[in-house]
Formats: C-alpha cells, structure tokens, sequence
DNA sequence: TAGATTGTTAATCGATTAACAATC
DNA sequence: TAGATTGTTAATCGATTAACAATC
C-alpha cells in the first residue's frame, strides 16, 4: 500500500519542519501522480484544505491511525537462525508498536536462552504460548519444508496475522491475514528484468 | 512476477515425478485462475499440448530461462549486520546462480575478516572492486541513513541492478534496476488489513 | 478578486476473466 | 469420434489519470 510510503515521506517532511504540503510535492518526493496521491488521500476521509494543501502533522498523524500504527502488537516470532536474529533487532519493529513477546526454536542448544529479554521456548508450546500472551502476529523464519507445520500450529493457536519469510506457498484459512516477504520472487524479478539488457 | 510462483510449484511438481500438467492443477497449486496461467505463459511462447497439457520438466525449464535463473550472477553486498550476514547464509542465492563476490562495510572491526571466503573491504573500494568483479547486482543491507550514499556509489561502478533492504526510497538513474525488500511495507499492510478486525 | 489546490467525476488504460475455436 | 485442454479473442473489471467545479 502506499500509504506506508506516504507516511515515511511525511516523517522525513515533518522533521524538516515544513507545515504544510500540496498533493504535487507528496506525489514528487515518492515518484506517483498527484491524482494518485488525492484519490488516496481522500479515500479515507478529507484530510485537505482545498488552495491551500494538507497540514504535515495533521495528515500523518491520520495516515498512522488508518495503518493501524497507533496500536500496539505482540508477535511472536517462529526460527531463530540469522534471519530471525535480525528480526530481532530491526528498529522497525518497535517503532510501529511491534513488540517480540515471544520467541521459538527447536535446537536444544538454544532453548532456554535469552533474547533482548525474551526465553526462547521449544516450537511445542506455541499452541499454550501464544494465546496466553495475546500474541496476534506470528514471524515464520524457519527453513520452508517448517513452515506450514508451523503454521498450522499458529492458526491453532488463534493467531490473527502471519508474516511469512519462508520461500513456500503457505495455506491458512482466510481469516488469517497472510503476508510473504519473500526474498526469492524479488531476487527472480530482479534478473527478469535484467534478462533483456544482459546475457 | 508470478513466474516465480509457478517456477517454485513445478520444482515441487517435478519431483513428485509428474509428467504432464494442466494450467487447471498449476492454477489450484498457486491459487490463482487458470486462464490467467495460460495467458502468462503464453505471453512467452506456446509451451503446452491442446488437449493434453504442459510437460512439467520442459514447461519449468523454459520458465527458468525467462526468468534469467540459467545465467550465472555475481552480487556483491553492502552493510554486514544481521541481515547482511543472514544474506551470506541464504540459500536461495546460490540456487539461483547469486555468488556473493564481495563484501563492503565501514566498521574497522569487520574490515579484513573473512565471511565464507569473502574478505570484508571498506565501502570505499566499491567503485574498485565492483567493476574490477563484473559484479551486476548490488545487495544494499546498512541503515537508511547511509544507503542513498552507497547507492551513489554501486551505479559509479557501474551496476546494473539492487536489492534494497533499507526502508527509504532510493534514487537511482533508469537504467539501474531497483528493488526494494521493504520489511516496513510489509508490516504496515499486515496492520492495515488487521485493522478492520482487530481494535 | 486572482491564484492555488483540493475532492470528485469522467475518460483512459491495463489487467483479469470468460468463452470458445483450434487441436491433440 | 469424443473428451480434454490449450492459445487467443472478446467482455469485464478495477485502477490510474485527466479534467474541472468547489472553495480556500
């Protein structure tokens, strides 16, 4: 969605200490048409003044209600390799009121220790964890023939959205909001598009 | 692209020993419609049998060197934090003919060290070493601070692609292919469509 | 009032789906 | 020949853009 890439562009704006902006700057500084920007915009409600523009503040301040940035998240998170370390301390997270409650893994070596505070448990207890800590978002970075396994026990365990890092189509009841971040189909549309210019 | 999708489903097709398959089975394996299955691959050429269906092998070799999977790619990365060095680690690299030829980062303690046989260098040798490798795709993995910097940098030598990991939005010239692996977008479209459902 | 910029309607464009003739 | 399934054309749908009245 764009409106994330508003809202970055608008954090950059506001810090710059300008007060007020016309949809043909917002639609400049993130490469989209101003229509776009104004039939985005006024999508979900009338965020503008018409002559004049939208307040900075004032439209970023919306633009983080309507992305539900305003809340504050439990995730757990599902694979502790290098991936999943890094998750760990991606600033992004906390900044957007993701909070790590819980972590697991399955290698005996690393069960029982501890990350930025939080024990990792064994893959078994998500299904008694995850309720009890109210936890509503599940991180997938275990190896992809894991993931649906574990998936499964996220959705048993009634959690509501699954952000999946895992190479693999993963089948969840459409209840459960499902997002891939995979790194794969961007590596292969990458030399896509570089298939024409190269050999 | 979703040639990709497909690519991944007939490597998995392929090996449950399947011979002939029809867009109808490829369209429920990846969920989408099978017309549209028969449109994109007919976009590239007539790869099916009226009447019979796609031959699995021919159909996923045919997909991979559309997508620039058969070539060989040499990537080099910028930034060795956890999700630089989780990079190092993927294997979805190599499968797909990615070798990373080097390694660029400004922390002295890193510099020198060595990273699965790749020695860390100071990102002020991009512009040596880069083109010195005929390296085509740049991984861009340091905070977003300093990435539209290193970006400068990879298309001063001379790259012809990034993989951008930083959230912020790069200015490249057109003939660079930029992608960007947004962790952010992601998460903000996850809270977004939980926020209907959730409070 | 004149100039600027919104919100919105209408026109355009592209992508998806439905349908079917071609053909194995 | 009858059944199946492709490749492709036409119809549909949705998203983007252009244009402009409303209004600050």
């Amino acid at each position: 969605m764009r409106l994330s890439v508003y809202s970055r562009y608008l954090t950059e704006v506001d810090r710059r200490g300008i007060i007020t902006i016309s949809s043909g700057d917002i639609a400049e500084g993130v490469g989209v048409s101003p229509a776009q920007v104004r039939k985005d915009l006024a999508y979900f409600g009338e965020f503008g003044i018409r002559g004049v523009g939208y307040n900075v503040k004032d439209l970023h301040r919306n633009i983080l209600r309507i992305l539900g940035l305003s809340n504050e998240w439990s995730v757990c998170l599902v694979g502790l390799g290098n991936l999943g370390l890094a998750l760990t301390t991606y600033r992004g997270f906390r900044e957007r009121g993701f909070h790590i409650t819980s972590i697991f893994d399955n290698d005996p070596a690393k069960i029982g220790t501890f990350v930025n505070g939080v024990e990792v448990l064994p893959v078994e207890m998500i299904e008694e964890v995850v309720p009890q800590r109210h936890t509503q978002i599940g991180a997938i970075t275990v190896p992809a023939s894991a993931a649906q396994t574990i998936a499964d026990k996220l959705v048993k365990a009634n959690i509501k959205a699954i952000l999946n890092f895992a190479p693999v189509v993963l089948n969840v009841p459409p209840e459960v909001e499902l997002r891939n971040v995979d790194l794969s189909v961007n590596l292969e549309v990458l030399t896509f598009n570089l298939g024409g210019k190269m050999a």
